[in-house]
DNA sequence: GAAAAAAACGTTTGCGCAAACGTTTTTTTC
DNA sequence: GAAAAAAACGTTTGCGCAAACGTTTTTTTC
């Protein structure tokens, strides 16, 4: 079927080994010789094999990646980059869904263990407590956008508690008052880092904190949690907060969708500020104000760290920390005088 | 560092044949001596290559997926369902973005050779004359929403002129009689049989076609040709349609936002009807009234047909045409008489 | 109780390659 | 012109495994 590395040297009249080194120019070949070989591979079509070069020298040129759920624009975003720079640097990318479920994760280590990858980059947003990475995987690994309890590995994630710092102060500077949180799932530290976050704004501000509440990250989520705020408020069970910090850009589409449905406008009845700045971010009616994650810069470096512990050029584990910003759009405006 | 099967054997007492047999139950082997190796394997940490069993099965279970860019969600959520599907079959995923380059697409197709993949699923976007697949690949190929001009390969793909024909027909129904098209690129096969689909519900309708456009289905470039588009009516440069049907979902909330910025409204002023029902679709506002292409069965079918090839279960290429539907959101209304 | 059959393993090969190690031929050195 | 060096290749090994092929011991059969 597929032609070997000896069809080639058989059909060329050499050695095997002279095959190998035309191929990977690794020594000096004479001209008839190197012409004979060039023209056996091009007449049987050989193309050499990854799966025996990987066996021989040990290494695979893969990595693994773990993502929660490739569809989520926030991380298929981030699999853009890193899928880029990867390229780039000669690596290939398994990509491995987990959905959070930590049957799978395992799972997924197992194959890709076998599969001998160079290393893993693992963005996963289960809770800390389901998953611990096995001790085993003796293997290098970076994770990004969130920690993991034993990490004995590298970091890359965005500043989670300066980014909804900014969303907070910039609804602050606009007037508003009463500001309220849209969170993700409770435990997980990204979550609780932007909580902290638009926690410590308003109390720099001399504010009490609003009203928090628990999503998703997901756009159903968003929709279905700002329904139920708006029909508390709307019941006077609550009061009415002039703005919302939510802390995804998904779940901030699903609630300027339920605000509309409700009839009311947003930033005039309501302001709101997201955080990804995902790439519809910009399109939404009215355009999304949010904290930028600098997701192109995390992919790349998750690739670069993770590529230097793979070729043994560092040892110690490192963290990265990258600073968001805010893009301010048409989902806020100043505090109207009721 | 890495234990081998030979490495458990010794620590077991027993041969490598008989790790192989209780690694994979293909053979008989006695209570005590089974339990020697299952030991030996904890003690050891081992984990079986397969990359040495890949070399020698002659298989990966890796298949190799080509796909224009990750982040765009029409694209990733078809990749969602295909990596679903593969993982219960028990293959991997390669992840590969082409960005409709084609020496990029050229380079991932020798790596994936090189790698020996058992199959290639591909979703590509590019031009067909920039591309041929060489004829050498000798690997099962499913081509997914596209042909390919030398096309051996199986198809996955929807209906792509019945979608418009439907988004059309609703228009006209609601009392629309100036529907404009806004297309992909030209030379594309689905944007060109979408055109046709448009043309088509006219021409039963005894209508003239009206104004056609050409974006690049991207939200910015759908952004921008609506911009262009509504400065033309504006200058009565051209008679001012009440509908466009809009010819992927990225475009259309491009559009969406556009027209918003203009001081139109959605869909007073404009009806819009998008094509693909990505997930944020029901999230915009208004909510994109959209043709859904069936992306979860067009993940699943893609990955059964490949691995039919692969198995050899079939050796007929097939092509698979999935049927669209209408689905209805706020974004269309009826004609109001002006 | 000897021959045949069954049970339970072990030895060896080959998958395709990279590269260490070796060999032959030609050229250089003095 | 003989010894040494250089040029240009070839032979062989081992990476880790699956499985064909083989061997030894025990059990069954008549």
């Amino acid at each position: 079927m597929t032609s070997s590395i000896k069809d080639v040297a058989k059909h060329a009249q050499v050695s095997i080994s002279t095959v190998s080194h035309v191929v990977n120019g690794t020594r000096f070949v004479g001209a008839q010789a190197t012409e004979r070989v060039q023209m056996a591979i091009k007449e049987l079509s050989y193309v050499p094999s990854s799966v025996a070069r990987s066996l021989k020298s040990q290494n695979t040129h893969t990595l693994g990646m773990l993502v929660p759920n490739c569809s989520n624009p926030y991380f298929s975003e981030i699999m853009r980059s890193i899928e880029e720079r990867c390229f780039e640097l000669g690596y290939n990318l398994i990509l491995c869904n987990t959905y959070d479920r930590p049957e799978r994760q395992t799972k997924y280590l197992q194959i890709l263990m076998e599969k001998r990858v160079d290393g893993l980059i693992l963005i996963t947003a289960s809770k800390p407590d389901q998953w611990r990475l096995p001790a085993k995987l003796k293997m290098p690994v970076v994770l990004v956008d969130r920690e993991v309890n034993n990490h004995y590995c590298d970091l890359v994630e965005t500043a989670h508690e300066h980014g909804t710092k900014l969303a907070t102060q910039h609804l602050l500077d606009l007037g508003h008052r009463h500001i309220a949180c849209m969170a993700g799932p409770k435990g997980l530290s990204p979550s609780d880092q932007r909580i902290k976050g638009w926690q410590a704004a308003l109390q720099q501000a001399s504010l009490h904190s609003s009203v928090l509440v628990h999503g998703d990250f997901t756009s159903q989520g968003g929709y279905e949690t700002m329904l139920e705020l708006l029909a508390a408020w709307q019941n006077h069970q609550q009061a009415k907060p002039s703005a919302v910090v939510i802390c995804n850009d998904l779940m901030a589409i699903g609630a300027l969708c339920a605000v509309h449905e409700q009839g009311l406008q947003v930033p005039r009845d309501l302001s709101i500020v997201g955080f990804d700045d995902i790439e519809l971010s910009r399109f939404t009616n009215p355009p999304l104000t949010t904290v930028r994650q600098p997701k192109q810069a995390m992919g790349i470096h998750a690739v670069e760290m993770l590529v230097e512990r793979i070729k043994g050029k560092r040892s110690a584990t490192q963290t990265l920390l990258l600073t968001p910003e805010l893009c301010v759009r048409g989902s806020t405006a100043k505090l109207m005088a009721d």
